[in-house]
DNA sequence: AAGTGGTCTAGACCACTTC
DNA sequence: AAGTGGTCTAGACCACTTT
């Protein structure tokens, strides 16, 4: 949980980026420049540059520098994990939850049943909530929390940010997921819920894992087509699986 | 383009990984016994197994291992940034691409103005293509490979695979690439081409550039919303940006 | 206590870019 | 030739899991 050097340097140097004391399309000062600026080891500041590297937002070029890249123009990448809470308030956005439902099941619900039909535990928490933008219901997200390992799951959680209250209040780690985008047909119900032109709707379903490989979390997402867009950062792989 | 000690131990475990070698839901050996095996150092063999933890193939566990994950749950991650030749032969799709356009232009066609409206520069080649698999046509791209850096693009290299052609050919380092996936309004011809019921289609679209950081594309690939399935592997970011 | 992964170091040599 | 990032090493110490 204690953040390395190496982290708090990469944490300090997006700052700076975000806050243009390092300058989109400018060089980032040296590896060596740095590591006496860090009073470190430069495979430490490698290590912090690479983090930077793998988020896009600088480019390492060979002999020349890290190259400051800039992100205004597509909007910071969306993908990776984080919550709505995390990701609205990092954009700015107006937004509100409505819990929905929250109840202890000993039973996977149908709607998880026939979307992870591989999905054996019951025992768990099942939320569902309306997120809006600007007061405009924008997503449903459906959550199945396994008990265990939660054990509890206070309503005030579900309100705010369920991910804040699982890493910040039970001490979990959470640390990888996978994740499906396809276009579905809905039902009336959600249509109405989302107030939908069409039977029409994006869905993004993710398997949630903690940092011991524990399966936490499915997540069913739904959201309007129209107001829909996923936005990626990607390298190109050396490792062909 | 040297292969690094690192990245020959990373394609070796995930080949590994791959012919169950190691099997799902066990452990690697531990990161001495590769030292040994590998005869190199500890970091040099830390540094192949980041590279398997960040794809999803392995998770490390402190204090007991690296866990090997099992992918076939889900499929494996479609995300990063690969070829439709390089994809359909992963996946073994009997999948066939034809070349519905190429032609060198010195202003970039409309379509792309409309959905990159700060792009500046405006000669290269145009290409669009329809990807078929197992005969029924799912995938429309529509590509703008800029001049420079790309000087001439041989109809052969289109219709099997661009990439290759341009880092094997022409020695191009194909780096990054940022992504937007929405959903839209799609013409007659659109709808034709890809038989589509309703006049929608799953829009992906990038910005692919090169190891120095230099734009050397713009694509738009329409995919049949029914086809359609984005699959995704995210860790949880310890940089907050 | 022994084994595992996580972090950090100081130094070396290499490849590429720039002057 | 000087400066940049890329790779690799041998060793150290720490935190966590297991026995």
């Amino acid at each position: 949980m204690m953040q390395s050097k190496s982290d708090i340097i990469a944490q300090d140097i997006a700052a700076k980026i975000k806050h243009e004391q390092f300058k989109a399309n400018s060089f980032l000062p040296s590896e060596s420049e740095l590591t006496k600026l860090y009073g470190t080891s430069r495979e430490t500041v490698r290590k912090a540059l690479q983090g930077l590297n793998s988020l896009g937002l600088i480019q390492k070029i060979r002999g020349k520098g890290s190259l400051v890249l800039n992100l205004e123009q597509y909007s910071f990448p969306i993908s990776g994990i984080s919550s709505f809470a995390e990701l609205s308030k990092s954009l700015g956005m107006d937004a509100q939850t409505e819990v929905l439902t929250l109840e202890k099941m000993h039973t996977l619900p149908e709607l998880f049943k026939e979307k992870f039909p591989n999905e054996k535990q019951q025992t768990g928490f099942y939320v569902e909530r309306l997120r809006k933008i600007d007061g405009n219901a924008e997503i449903l997200d459906c959550d199945f929390l396994f008990s265990p390992p939660i054990n509890e799951l206070p309503l005030n959680a579900a309100q705010t940010s369920i991910y804040n209250y699982l890493e910040n209040e039970k001490g979990l780690e959470v640390s990888y997921a996978t994740k499906a985008i396809t276009v579905e047909k809905v039902d009336d119900e959600l249509q109405r819920k989302l107030s939908l032109k069409d039977k029409t709707a994006v869905l993004v379903a993710s398997h949630n894992y903690l940092s011991d490989a524990t399966l936490f979390q499915l997540t069913l997402s739904y959201h309007d087509p129209s107001k829909f867009k996923f936005v990626d950062f990607a390298r190109r792989q050396r490792i062909r699986f």
